[in-house]
DNA sequence: CCGTTGCTTGAAATATTATTGCGCAAACCG
DNA sequence: CGGTTTGCGCAATAATATTTCAAGCAACGG
């Protein structure tokens, strides 16, 4: 990659790859209107650069038997660099736990939990999360619908930004 | 699918697929123990059937110039289902919310929203969310750093529950 | 102004992969 | 039992990915 800098096909392959990502290298190129072997290059190039993390299936939890979604508010006794990072560490061995945010404010963490039901969570809850070293507070909030689940780059709002810079 | 249910290999795919959405049908067919062909048939059944969503590439917000993360935690005045319906459909058309959960308890949606720097996020809050009709509260918290993110659904959990059913 | 360098492209060739068609075996049911 | 269903895998075919390579093009320095 050239400096690190993106044009506007790369841009746009990031765009139809985030929309989907099994799209074949031969679809892709067409619609970023380039022949398939420069296209393939280039997003192998983004994937080193790491600008492409991952692909992953987008798997529905609530068939598999996920029915409860919590987002979990937890505040910490210790802001101590070395304890934000064991309670990192602890979050990334719960596997309930599906994301966890270090935030600024009065709430240090929070937490994205799933769990098949409620008293699964509520287990989880007060023998783990509750009786974590250095964990004061817990507020969870169960999620009751998802309107929106869009994880990733609004690529709108970046070619806004890129034709202000023409 | 016969009557929906998911058997050992189905989780083993949905597995697969969902660490790593771009393996070839071959690799996850060799994976999960079986021949291309029906292996390919699993995936395009799990996929009709509503337990795969989609495919996403994950790109790298940070690098794209996004460099700011904030959860919203947003209190509406009426929670009648017209109402919350009608923000929803808000967020839906603000690209940068990328994820609007609605929850249960004093707050009633979370957001997780992205955006190119602070400024460009302070005006969205008090031009665009703070400003819209219905909405009183709003609370933010600025995302330090990601320590775990992995959406989706814990595998390892699920194949607990399933060898405790034999 | 021209040649060199560095970089990117696209056509063609080749290797992999996806996909279809079909026969087979096990499980299920009347 | 015989018929039906279901899912498997082999083999053939179609589509795709990937490599190879020659050519185009801009920047640069003589």
């Amino acid at each position: 990659m050239s400096g690190g800098k993106l044009d506007p096909i790369d841009r746009k392959i990031l765009a139809e790859l985030q929309a989907d990502g099994r799209m074949t290298n031969v679809e892709l190129a067409k619609r970023v209107g380039i022949s398939a072997p420069p296209c393939l290059r280039r997003v192998r190039a983004l994937e080193e650069a790491g600008f492409i993390r991952g692909y992953h299936a987008q798997v529905n939890s609530r068939d598999l038997g996920f029915e409860v979604q919590v987002f979990a508010m937890v505040g910490l006794n210790s802001q101590a660099e070395a304890d934000l990072s064991r309670f990192e560490q602890r979050c990334r061995n719960w596997p309930l736990v599906r994301e966890c945010h270090m935030l600024n404010g009065e709430i240090d963490f929070i937490l994205k939990c799933v769990a098949p039901d409620l008293s699964t969570f509520q287990s989880f809850l007060t023998e783990e999360l509750l009786a974590a070293d250095n964990v004061i507070t817990v507020k969870t909030s169960l999620v009751i619908r998802g309107a929106k689940l869009e994880p990733g780059v609004p690529f709108d709002v970046l070619e806004a930004r890129a034709a202000e810079v023409d």
